[in-house]
DNA sequence: TTGAAAGGAATTTTT
DNA sequence: TTCCTTTCAA
């Protein structure tokens, strides 16, 4: 065996084995979670390379998120050194902007091409129905996210399937076309148009596609459960079916964006799709303790329509799941962190192996508070915060406008920011007029006095902006790097300036950014130099009639930068050291604690309600058919898969009897997913299980109905806290009292133990449900 | 043009 | 409840 290959090799299960050294043709590797997918992916790309001998250049390797791509990169980097480099591995995204990028005149743009965000979109939309006069008809949110499902699906507007009389269908469409119409003049995309303009490009000019494909031999894809239709289209006509070489890694049971018009479809067909597809299936977990995997089972097993295959593991049975009882959520959240602090205090898990995952952003709120008041380090792991900023928003258009003057959105945004005196009146008057003659806004201030009704002070204020973006444009046309820009740009508009001038705390805070900014500017100049080397470094023998070079090559400085801001966002905030990690968990995907911490297993919460509801409204002739409500809450059932099989010994289910959101006190059930966890994985016996008293109707009937409050029920931790002395225990005689239960309804007590909310009582229900013995809190006056 | 007040909506958000 | 958008008045 050549000493490369046993290097990779080793360490390796047979069935990694299998996927790192499978030959050409397509390959789906089925990765269950915590089974080694990254490590087969880089792995099989390093064989490819060092094994196999093939280009680095000919290999494309995408995933979804930027963190993903640079963690395979540093990954193929230790596995291959400087020849990684050449290697493309990238999001969707950004390899479809790049792409696009040299063939952008093939679709109507040029190479200056901005990307929008998602506040930019809504602007344009807002502006565009304005425009038709239909403001009032459909909220401009709404019609953005169904144009935005129409790109997912990889039509454009022409191709959108309206019946007849369906009047918002038939408004999505006008507002469509006239968006696309502005994007275009604007010379700007959004993320949809990254992928679904290169799709339309492919398809319509076979000999681009063909250059592409001449160059890129192997092309693997992470995540693949998470694709949405266009990009599993621009894999298709990449890799085409049935013999390219195209290896698709995901997890079904993982696919947990829907919403966003992903399709667990692409990967549950992938072998119709690619017939002759070799499917290997990593199903030994590397990560939980056995309880946690089981209990993770218990869970997706209810789901229907899954591959078959089933995780196991060797290691230890581990430590039982606990449960948290509280009264309401800001008693499980003090409860959380005591129990973070309990780990820590132990000594076997430090905070930075923990985290707590929630379903809502809006549950991190009381979180946050009870850690900061207990002392626990956290933070707070959430989305692009730096870029999102006002200020840097401000900057970020300022520089786009510079490179791409057409771009009507940017110059909207900073028009007037700083505060220069020209008013809301004003831009409607620029804006009606360059509307009427076909002209980016820019353009119409070329010659703002030919604008209609505006006063002399308008116009002279309208030149003097004109100006200033003309300078910086100049400026930015031969800038050597992205920094000298950006600081040009700060000094003659003076945004700093003006924020300092303000004196507050905040504004302070806000020039601060601005500085950081800079910062960033220059750290990402110092990269592109350092690239630029080991790459030059890297000229390798290339046939004649293939196009080689890095995707990005050409690309001027500030443009790049852009596109980072655009595409990458903040160089990733990595989970704080020494901290304990909160975030929601679609977030969690892909990483691993020691330490797992769910709070708000209730329905209603998790499950959302949303999930909820369409599952009670599913047999309603009403329900809104562009939902499914089995899927949908079928997806709330991965998504509590991903939360579970993040933990590797330890996970904490809570919930909470009562909790308030939106400022109304709800009293929500227990989570299904709770209750269809095995009791025994909470420490509790099967024996326990079969004596407990119970009516075997509810046994039999409805088997999920089970409920582990009963008798000894699962571990509960007794630490309540003082949070919890108002709670109505049981304080002398009680028996007879009528009561009611959440869950079983009115019933009479029949018999005590113990006093203080953690009392039990033996209590008769009706309605067929027999003696129960419940805690007392979990009681209400009948 | 700007600020304050009122009104309305509030999953998840890789890019 | 809280945050964001829109609206209204100075």
């Amino acid at each position: 065996m050549n000493p490369h290959e046993s290097a990779l090799l080793e360490d390796l299960n047979p069935p990694q084995r299998e996927a790192v050294l499978h030959g050409d043709g397509p390959l789906l590797v089925l990765s269950g979670a915590g089974s080694g997918k990254t490590r087969v992916i880089t792995r099989r790309v390093a064989n490819l390379v060092k094994v196999r001998r093939v280009f680095p250049w000919r290999i494309l390797a995408v995933t979804f998120t930027n963190k993903a791509a640079r963690e395979m990169r540093e990954r193929l980097v230790q596995l291959l050194g400087a020849q990684a480099n050449d290697l493309v591995v990238s999001t969707f995204h950004s390899s479809a902007a790049m792409i696009l990028r040299r063939e952008a005149e093939h679709v109507g743009l040029t190479r200056s091409f901005v990307i929008y965000d998602d506040g930019d979109q809504l602007n344009v939309v807002k502006r565009a129905m304005r425009e038709a006069g239909i403001e009032q008809s459909m909220q401009p949110r709404e019609i953005l996210h169904r144009i935005d499902q129409e790109k997912n699906a990889a039509r454009l507007p022409e191709h959108m399937v309206v019946e007849p009389g369906d009047e918002r269908g038939m408004l999505v469409r006008r507002v469509y076309a006239a968006y696309q119409e502005r994007l275009r003049a604007a010379n700007a995309v959004d993320f949809g148009d990254l992928l679904l303009l290169l799709v339309t490009l492919f398809r319509t000019r076979p000999d681009v596609l063909e250059n592409y494909r001449r160059r890129f031999h192997h092309v693997l894809v992470d995540e693949f459960q998470d694709t949405n239709p266009v990009q599993y289209e621009l894999l298709k006509l990449l890799a085409p079916p049935p013999s390219a070489n195209l290896v698709v890694v995901g997890d079904d049971d993982q696919s947990i964006y829907r919403w966003r018009g992903a399709d667990v479809d692409n990967i549950l067909n992938f072998p119709q799709q690619y017939p002759g597809a070799r499917v290997v299936k990593l199903e030994q977990n590397y990560r939980s303790d056995q309880n946690i995997l089981d209990a993770a089972n218990d869970v997706i097993r209810r789901n229907p329509r899954r591959m078959d295959k089933k995780l196991w593991s060797d290691r230890p049975r581990g430590a039982d799941l606990t449960l948290l009882l509280n009264r309401d959520e800001r008693a499980e959240a003090q409860e959380v962190a005591r129990q973070i602090l309990a780990l820590q205090r132990e000594g076997l898990i430090r905070f930075s192996s923990m985290a707590v995952f929630y379903r809502v952003n809006a549950q991190s709120r009381v979180l946050e508070e009870a850690l900061r008041l207990a002392r626990v380090p956290y933070t707070l792991v959430s989305g692009r915060s730096f870029y999102d900023r006002a200020e840097v928003r401000d900057a970020a258009a300022y520089l786009r406008l510079m490179v791409n003057p057409r771009s009507d959105a940017d110059l909207l945004r900073i028009i007037n920011t700083p505060a220069r005196g020209i008013g809301d009146t004003t831009v409607e008057r620029v804006t009606d007029h360059a509307n009427s003659r076909g002209v980016s806004l820019y353009e119409a201030l070329s010659q703002p006095e030919s604008i209609p009704d505006l006063n002399t002070t308008a116009v002279k204020r309208l030149k003097g902006f004109r100006n200033l973006v003309a300078s910086l444009a100049t400026f930015a046309l031969d800038a050597k790097d992205a920094a000298s820009a950006v600081e040009q740009m700060l000094l003659e508009t003076k945004l700093v300036d003006s924020l300092q001038a303000e004196g507050s705390d905040e504004s302070q805070t806000r020039a601060e950014n601005l500085r950081e900014f800079l910062g960033a500017a220059q750290e990402f100049d110092l990269n592109r130099a350092a690239a630029a080397v080991a790459a030059a470094k890297n000229a390798a023998e290339v046939p004649p009639e293939v196009d080689a070079a890095p995707l990005t090559a050409d690309v001027p400085p500030l443009q790049a930068f852009l596109e980072q801001i655009s595409l990458v966002g903040e160089a990733d905030a990595e989970v704080g050291e020494g901290r304990v990690a909160l975030m929601t968990l679609h977030a969690a995907k892909g990483l691993e604690f020691d330490a797992v911490f769910l709070p708000g297993m209730e329905e209603g919460v998790f499950p959302h309600a949303r999930a909820v509801k369409a599952e009670a409204m599913q047999h309603d002739d009403e329900a809104p058919r562009d939902t499914d409500p089995t899927e949908e809450m079928a997806e709330e059932r991965r998504l509590c898969y991903v939360g579970f099989t993040r933990a590797r010994k330890r996970l904490f289910v809570s919930l909470a009897q009562c909790r308030s959101l939106f400022g109304e006190l709800r009293y929500n059930p227990p989570s299904r997913f709770l209750q269809d966890v095995e009791p025994k994985r909470f420490g509790i016996s099967e024996q326990d299980l079969t004596t407990r008293a119970r009516p075997p109707s509810t046994a039999a009937v409805a088997p999920r109905k089970r409920t582990w409050d009963e008798d000894d029920g699962p571990r509960i931790d007794r630490s309540y806290s003082q949070a919890s002395d108002d709670m109505d225990g049981v304080g002398g005689d009680v028996r007879g009292m009528r009561v009611r239960h959440e869950q079983f309804g009115l019933g009479r007590i029949i018999a005590a133990d113990g006093s203080g909310p953690n009392a039990k009582v033996t209590v008769e229900f009706g309605g067929g449900v027999g003696l129960k013995r419940v805690i007392a809190r979990f009681l209400m006056p009948g």
